[in-house]
DNA sequence: GACCATGATTCACT
DNA sequence: AGTGAATCATGGTC
């Protein structure tokens, strides 16, 4: 019995669990990740093992009763010696204790399968689905000024896509090296996402400007933020970003009317005209994409271009 | 089988 | 902890 302790941990730390809303999060989380799975099936494994352990020891107890009883009979008719008895049930319980011996075995190779399975999954790798992509990269081209997604929205991602938050990560952790690299070679898909979204995007900005104006007619209040760079094109978000000096990451209401940004004006500057690659400009120039790279500001904050006024006026400065 | 695309991993950095 | 960059490893296509 004392290999049954060691061998595998028992009891495990699940009681009961009230539903708590911080619980549901974290098990929402466990699931995309697709660790709830590998519980579950562990729990499964540790299940059958208690169970069969108990058959076990319940037919060893009924086994060892009943010889036990048929040598009582028996010792009617001729004598038998306690030693003898004593033999007996060190035999019944070695036996079973071999039979105990295999389930543990067997236990444990179910764990190790669970596991590798678990982690050859994880390692493996397999093709997202189409409609998974498409998901993904019309949030990466609608969302180009920040390719950032909250944890939020990484989760909503997830699920629409069913693959698992870390997936999402990684996706978009090589989507922003990849696009960055070569811009050029994602210029088409950039164009095709653009235009995908285009229509939603300036439905949803035709219904925000006819709300805003039945509502209110003062100015916007649109606490949002951005904060990239826009190189050129002195368009009025500008003023929305100068508003707040603050990084990016920040509301959800700035990030959407900043990704119906991105899409219309990619769209405009379709229509507007444009050189075709070579010129430098390509259509859909990595607007915050700085020289030196990154989305990420504030990691060079010299960026001194040509100090043309106009609009160009990257962050910094905008003392307030 | 070569080649490219792509998801995953690793490491360094902040 | 999140990210960029490099790299690995596999899938898919020819």
């Amino acid at each position: 019995m004392v290999l049954v302790s060691a061998g595998l941990s028992i009891r495990g730390a699940q009681e009961e669990d009230p539903p708590d809303p911080q619980l549901m999060r974290l098990d929402n989380m466990l699931l995309a990740e697709g660790v709830s799975d590998y519980r579950a099936k562990l729990t499964q494994i540790r299940q059958i093992y208690h169970t069969e352990l108990e058959k076990y020891e319940q037919a060893c107890n009924e086994f060892t009763t009943h010889v036990m009883n048929l040598l009582r009979e028996q010792s009617r008719t001729r004598p038998i010696s306690p030693k003898e008895i004593e033999r007996m049930v060190g035999i019944i319980h070695r036996k079973f204790s071999s039979i105990q011996m295999q389930l543990k075995q067997s236990t444990c190779e179910a764990v190790m399968i669970l596991r590798s399975r678990f982690l050859d999954a994880r390692r493996k790798r397999r093709n997202f689905s189409k409609q998974a992509t498409e998901i993904l990269n019309e949030y990466f081209y609608s969302h180009l000024s920040n390719p950032y997604p909250s944890e939020e929205a990484k989760e909503e991602l997830a699920k629409k896509c069913s693959i698992t938050v870390s997936q999402v990560s990684n996706w978009f952790g090589n989507k922003r090296i990849r696009y960055k690299k070569n811009i050029g070679k994602f210029q088409e898909e950039a164009n095709l996402y653009a235009a995908k979204t285009a229509v939603t995007a300036a439905h949803a900005v035709a219904a925000a400007v006819q709300n805003n104006q039945t509502n209110s007619p003062t100015t916007p209040n649109s606490g949002s933020s951005g904060s990239f760079n826009l190189p050129n094109s002195g368009d009025m978000f500008m003023n929305m970003q100068s508003l707040n000096g603050d990084s990016y990451q920040g509301s959800q209401v700035g990030a959407n009317v900043q990704s119906q940004v991105d899409t219309l004006r990619h769209v405009i500057n379709q229509t507007g005209g444009y050189n075709d690659g070579l010129g430098g400009n390509s259509l859909y120039s990595p607007h915050n994409l700085n020289a030196n790279g990154g989305w990420q500001d504030a990691t060079t904050p010299s960026s001194v271009t040509s100090p043309t006024e106009g609009p160009g006026s990257v962050h910094s400065d905008t003392s307030n």
